[in-house]
DNA sequence: GATGAATGAGCATTCATTCAT
DNA sequence: AATGAATGAATGCTCATTCAT
């Protein structure tokens, strides 16, 4: 009964601090952020921040673990609805960007901090890229099999895609004044299908 | 004339901080390399570092606008030799491949350490990435004036080409066992191309 | 009755944690273990501890004071088996060498960690020290008094004792692969019967 | 030239740090003893401190050897000096009470912190121990060589007497209040001497 | 120009101890 | 009695930077 409440507070002490973590690398990035600042942050101490996690790098780690399930859960959610394979591509396409709007800050701390934290970071992420890109290139074959578009190297296809979205991302969240990423959507959508070979008019819209 | 002597001297010195530089940087890391094993590396002394250059992080941005002013370069001379719009795409990308599959550690140097190093360096890459985009960009709107093809967004098309490309780079240099770059070409060059409208045949190869 | 019960479950509890230090005191030495190490060995928790010992070092002065209460009631009862004083000091050596003998870890964590591990510590195994080498003192000069062995200055004769038993054992205890302590014993024998004036000859053996 | 002044300030400091060293790890202990303190009395800073030795537990060992070796030095030359085997024990015996006599913070630095001041420690001590044994052995063998002792186990008997002198002087530089360590030097001499068959009267004062 | 000794702020991590439940 | 989450002071070590020589 106890152990009840005992169990929710820890699970809330626990959410307080990723939430503070969160807050903090993005402010000053992985390298530039301390322990005790993430530890004032979740008005804990530090040794509480060590009882929950048991180091730096382990902390930030399960953020990024968070963040990659996250997004996966709502791409593949918002792919499940549309039975089109190019109706898919266009819900993943905006759920992604939506996605990554309405966080820039967890945006910049995935795509920019992430990669040049350390090698076991970068490891961590090009996983993260290998999960993304495999999603893609599900897909895409998916596509080729029901005759939605003509035979390709997905896998190729697959980062291109990747790398296009992420580039656009990066760069509209290392911006110092960016426009709504929204608006990059109608254009980028038309390029990344003509890409593999479908052309894009007024029917698939 | 001696005068001449001691600068070139110096030039020199200087010369070899900046290539002892590259090799730590590349070895370890921006933020693991110490200037101490620059300065071995180089066969001078922490003081010697610090009469050339201001500072550690000055000494690595003055590599990586060596860099870029390199990557430019090569890009531009290769596409100058091509009169045609479709082949001078295909020709800077194959250049910039190249470049790239040969210097692997400066590769990862350039699209990982450098964007997690910090913010004046995030924003530093920004800017490369956007010097490298307008150059794209530019050569986009060359081919859409000269009806090579048709109208588009060539902001969004420049950004998605150096996203897939940077995407492909930065897999293969993370990666443990990387297959030669050189491989995606063929598949990358025909995605690029018909994303902006250009169907890749025999004529254009 | 149930009060009974209830504070024999407590002894058990406090025994078991005594138990529980010694095995992890021994294994870590007293800096090197944590409280959270005996906790876990005495399978109960950190609070646990605390509510029968008010502070590591209280509980490792407890064990010592167990340990030196253990040593001087053997050599004690050892002793008195024997009337004459030369065989008496015979019985001690034996039974003391053989209590050492069998507990390495032990032999370890009293003559070693014991005395590096603080003020507190230093002074109480002096007065360990003294202890035993007051038994001692108290027997020459028995022996002296039933003129067993000629006058001497017994307390300097105590120490020698002592310091070279003690030396013997912790050699014996810090050595990489000891031989059995137990074959020093006839030549240490010798020598120390011969520093106070007794010949050693078959009648004694 | 100037090197030659660099050098020597560079050894000065050096010796200044080794000094400080000694007073702290007097004062406090191996443990207790912080950096920060050794750098504060040595006038110098943490970094400081660093450049010359490598750790705390380097600079610990270091002043360990430099005493060992002090110790060895004025036995064996105070041994040299004498030419009869029993007069040689005695000078020796003598040298090494004096000089722990007049160092008695060194004196418990070394037999009682670096003792229990970790694994590292003890082995360094035993091999220390082990050397002083070795010389006592040496010496007696040679005594029983040229006949003026009769035949016995040296390797025991080197112990014994090592064991004796060090609980001596241990407890000495553990008292609250200590007499003159020089006072217990005859009784000690004539147990000792006895120990290994030699009786002592006055022909040998 | 060059050297390398010196600086000192900074930092992740540990752990004995406390206390609300 | 017992638990275990929380505390926070303590500490060895690093490293970019400075400066006397």
């Amino acid at each position: 009964m106890i152990k009840d409440t005992e169990q929710e507070r820890s699970q809330v002490r626990r959410q307080r601090i990723l939430d503070a973590a969160t807050q903090v690398f993005t402010r000053k990035g992985y390298r530039d952020a301390g322990m005790e600042d993430i530890a004032v942050e979740a008005e804990t101490s530090k040794g509480g921040l060590y009882f929950h996690f048991p180091s730096k790098q382990a902390l930030f780690l399960q953020l990024l673990d968070r963040m990659t399930a996250l997004f996966i859960e709502r791409t593949e959610s918002a792919i499940a609805g549309e039975p089109d394979p190019v109706a898919r591509a266009d819900a993943a396409l905006r759920v992604v960007i939506h996605t990554f709007a309405t966080h820039r800050g967890l945006t910049r701390l995935f795509l920019v901090e992430a990669l040049g934290a350390g090698p076991e970071f970068s490891a961590k992420m090009l996983g993260i890229h290998t999960q993304f890109t495999a999603l893609i290139r599900r897909h895409l074959d998916d596509a080729v099999t029901q005759g939605a578009i003509a035979p390709l190297d997905t896998a190729v296809a697959a980062q291109v895609w990747f790398g296009a979205l992420n580039q656009i991302v990066t760069c509209w969240a290392l911006s110092e004044s960016p426009g709504p990423l929204e608006e990059t959507y109608p254009a980028l959508r038309v390029l990344l299908l003509r890409s593999i070979g479908v052309e894009v008019d007024a029917a698939h819209r």
